[in-house]
DNA sequence: AAACATTTTTAGTCTTGGCTAAACATTAAG
DNA sequence: CTTAATGTTTAGCCAAGACTAAAAATGTTT
C-alpha cells in the first residue's frame, strides 16, 4: 500500500458516508484537489488490487477489504489526534495536518501500543469516533444543533466542519465538547440561534449551528 | 524535502563520522541497498540544493545546511525511539524501523513537543546522543569495552551496533545500558573478556565486546 | 609511464502518480 | 428522440527516483 493508495482509500471512505451510491471520479478529485482522470487511473489500480469496486461511469465503491483498510487508516489518523492533543497539549484546530502525515505511519504494534497508552478512547477531539483495532465503531447518537427546539438542553459532543477557522470561532465563544447548551430561542428570519453555554449568553448564526453535533442531556 | 532526500542526508550524515573525507556514491549506495549511478543523480540534485558540497569522482560532504538537516531528522528519528520504549514499552530492538518512518513527520512544533514531553533526553535507548533543537550535542566521553584493561570498572553507556540480533544477545545475557561492568580477564588467544555484569559472571567474545560503548565508572 | 582494474558518471529506460487535451458516455432539454 | 451539456475515460506526456549498460576518470601495478 502506497501513500497515495492510501489516501485514496481515505477519500472514498469519507464520501461514502454522504452519498449512498457509488463514489464518482469528479467528486473524488475535488477533494484531492486533483484531476477526474488522475482519478480514473489510480481507481483502477485499487480495483485491480481489490480494494474497490468500480464500474465504468458508474463510480467507486469499498469492498470489505478497502473498508478495513480505511478504517485502519482513519483509525490511525484518530488515534494521532488525541495523543497530539491530550499528551503533547497541541489544541483541536492544530492536529490535522500533522494527523494527516501520522495515520501512514505502518506498524499494528505501535498502533496499538498507542491506543493503550491514551486509554482506548472511543472519540478524538473532534467528537469523531475512533475504529477499534477489529475495524468497529462505537456509534453515538447525535443530532445537528440547529435541529434542536426551543428550550431543549444538549451537550456538544462533536463538530462536523473540523476547519480551523470553524474551530478557533468556538474556541472564541467559549464552546467545547462536554459543553451543556440550551436552546433559548430561534430566530425566524435568519435563523440564528440564542444559546445559553455552560451558563453563558451566546447567539451563533445557523451555519454555526448546523456544524454542531449534540446530543440530549 | 522528500522523503528520499532525507534518508541520503541521513546516510551522508552517519558516513561522515566513521570516514573524514568525501563520502564515495558507492559507499552511499551500499548503505542505501541502491546502485552507484542512482547515487550520483541524487547526489547532484541535493548540491543544486545546496545541501552537499559534490565534486565529480572526490565525493560528498554535507554544507552547513545539510548538516543541520540532517542533525534534524536524527533528533527526530531518536526522540522517536525514546517514545516508543519509555512510554509505548518497545523493547530496544523493536525501535528502528518504526523510527525510521516516524523520522520523516514534517512538524517543528511536534517534535520540540515531543521532546518536552520526554523531559528533554540526551540519549536515545542505545545510548546514541540526541541533537537538541539548535542542532547541539551533548558529547559523551565512552571506549568501547574492549580497550578496557583488566580490573577496571565502567558503566555500560551505548551500543556501537544496534541491530536486532545483538541486542537480543546483550537482553539474554542481562548487559543492559546502565549495567556496571567488571573486566575480570581478558583471554589472550581469542580476545574474549571475562566480566562481572551486575554482580553475574559472564564470558563474551572480542566482537561482542568491540561493539559496547562504556565510561569509567 | 603505460596498461589494467576499479570506481564513477552518463545515457537511456522503467514505474508511479500526476497532468492536458481529445474522445466517449450519460443525462437533461427541447 | 435527437441534440446539447456534463461528466468520465483514454491517449499521450512529464517529473521523480531508481535501474542497466556503456563510457570516462582515477588508481595501481609493473
Amino acid at each position: 500500500m502506497t501513500y497515495s493508495e492510501e489516501n485514496y482509500l481515505k477519500v472514498i471512505y469519507h464520501l461514502s458516508h454522504t452519498a449512498n451510491k457509488g463514489i464518482s471520479t469528479n467528486a473524488i478529485a475535488n477533494v484531492m484537489e486533483s484531476k477526474p482522470s488522475s482519478v480514473t487511473d489510480m481507481v483502477q489500480k485499487l480495483a485491480d488490487k481489490e480494494l474497490v469496486e468500480y464500474v465504468k461511469y458508474q463510480g467507486v465503491t469499498l469492498t470489505q477489504k478497502g473498508m478495513f483498510m480505511a478504517l485502519m487508516i482513519v483509525r490511525k489518523h484518530r488515534l494521532w489526534e488525541v495523543f497530539l492533543v491530550e499528551k503533547l497539549d497541541f489544541s483541536w484546530d492544530e492536529v490535522h495536518d500533522v494527523a494527516e502525515q501520522l495515520e501512514h505511519i505502518k506498524s499494528e504494534k505501535l498502533t496499538n501500543k498507542l491506543d493503550e497508552f491514551l486509554g482506548f478512547p472511543t472519540e478524538d477531539p473532534h467528537g469523531d469516533p475512533i475504529p477499534d483495532k477489529d475495524g468497529r465503531i462505537a456509534s453515538i447518537d447525535k443530532k445537528l444543533l440547529s435541529e434542536i427546539g426551543v428550550s431543549k438542553k444538549v451537550i456538544c459532543v462533536g463538530v462536523k466542519d473540523s476547519s480551523p477557522p470553524f474551530l478557533q470561532y468556538l474556541d472564541k465563544q467559549q464552546i467545547a465538547l462536554g459543553s451543556s447548551i440550551e436552546v433559548v430561542a430561534k430566530e425566524d428570519f435568519d435563523h440564528s440561534l440564542s444559546l445559553r453555554v455552560d451558563g453563558k449568553n451566546v447567539t451563533v448564526s445557523n451555519k454555526i449551528a448546523s456544524n454542531l453535533f449534540v446530543k440530549p442531556v
